[in-house]
DNA sequence: CTAAATCGATACGATGACGTATCGGAATTA
DNA sequence: TAATTCCGATACGTCATCGTATCGATTTAG
């Protein structure tokens, strides 16, 4: 049951050089992460069953067993594994342009990704388990909100966005909006017809951005 | 499985008036349905048992059974039943006040209720069980999303909002962001720490309300 | 070659939930 | 009073999953 000490992998520590006997396959343990995302985001946390990996991953369950301590664990080191796409720089381009061009790419565009199906259910289950949650969360979600308090940090730096600007809560209303209205369309509800991700992004920065207009009287 | 067709409950219809026997216990209606609302809320739709129903709610499993058919009906059953606190008038003031009052008093101030655990929790599920995550959209979300339709319109018409205002993007807005925030602070991780409903709002209405000085030259 | 650890396959007992069925007793109508 | 329906309790068979254990075969180090 509990997810808090255990390195998330098991065993294979040792003597961190050699041991005797055959080693373990390494594909094997990517067909089990791989296997494990797809399953989740079908069926969910609750659902996801280890025999069922074992199956569609062409590998017995002892092979997952010998890995991973039980269901939790193996959970933990499949989100462990999501943090492979994120860009390390800041794009280059205005700061409205680039969130335009983020909403799109990471969200409005792909309601039927992996991801888009995933996440929802992560934070549906958060309470049922807290500690796997929290590990979700500072692990895939904090990573992205860093990329965009950085961007946003750039665009008050730049003299594009008020320098009183909240940048946790600017960060939260571009990322509320754009997954709550993936997640809704990936169910089959469209919350916003015909909005853009640029409409979403204007909309939202109206409030932040330094119109050139009127300088800060509207403080 | 399915959900489709059946009224929700099931049997007590026949003849609209009088039948020999004993009759059903109302207590036990209510009993039923609110225990189903508050352990779905705690352990998710998947979790939810039967038999754990016919225990908290001192009922036995026939008494569950004959009423309905299956757990999905259930949990529509209860579902149907969450629509009984919206208010039927808007709230006079001015739109801004209305929309800060409505999103502490729906959501901002109350991250550990009942719904508060439950709608992520139906969110999550909405793609393993479609049909049920439509009834519980067109008969939970959609009526609140009316309110605020109703609530823009009114604010365009008394001159408060720009006649081009995006109905449905700027109730998604004001929807998401209160949604994801009171969800992630119920999970212990707030997104916006020192953000209040009044800062959500007037950030969000900035891009919408028209400005005093400037009448309509932003487009 | 020998020892060791992995591999897939499979069997195991335990648990929990589903939905059905049966029971005697209680409440209500005719 | 007789017929009917609900009630709680409980037992039933079925199924899925868990985590463990055992098997012979395979791969590697020494």
């Amino acid at each position: 049951m509990s997810v808090v000490d255990q390195s998330v992998a098991k065993g294979v520590d040792a003597c961190a050089s050699r041991r005797p006997g055959r080693p373990r396959d390494a594909r094997a343990d990517e067909a089990i992460i791989e296997t494990t995302l797809d399953l989740m985001s079908a069926v969910g946390v609750t659902g996801l069953s280890i025999e069922e990996v074992a199956l569609r991953a062409e590998v017995s369950k002892a092979t997952i067993y010998r890995r991973f301590e039980s269901k939790d664990a193996l959970i933990v080191a499949a989100l462990a594994s999501l943090n492979t796409e994120l860009p390390t720089e800041l794009p280059e381009g205005s700061t409205r342009d680039v969130l335009v061009a983020v909403a799109e790419a990471w969200w409005l565009s792909h309601p039927m990704s992996r991801s888009a199906q995933l996440f929802p259910r992560l934070f549906g289950h958060a309470r049922s388990n807290p500690q796997l949650f929290g590990r979700f969360f500072d692990q895939v979600i904090e990573p992205r909100r860093d990329f965009f308090r950085s961007l946003i940090r750039r665009g008050i730096n730049r003299g594009e966005l008020r320098v009183q600007t909240d940048v946790e809560l600017l960060t939260t209303l571009l990322i509320s909006s754009s997954v709550y209205t993936m997640h809704l369309r990936a169910a089959g509800r469209d919350v916003a017809p015909g909005a853009t991700s640029a409409d979403f992004v204007d909309a939202i920065l109206a409030g932040f951005l330094i119109a050139p207009s009127r300088s800060e009287s509207s403080f």
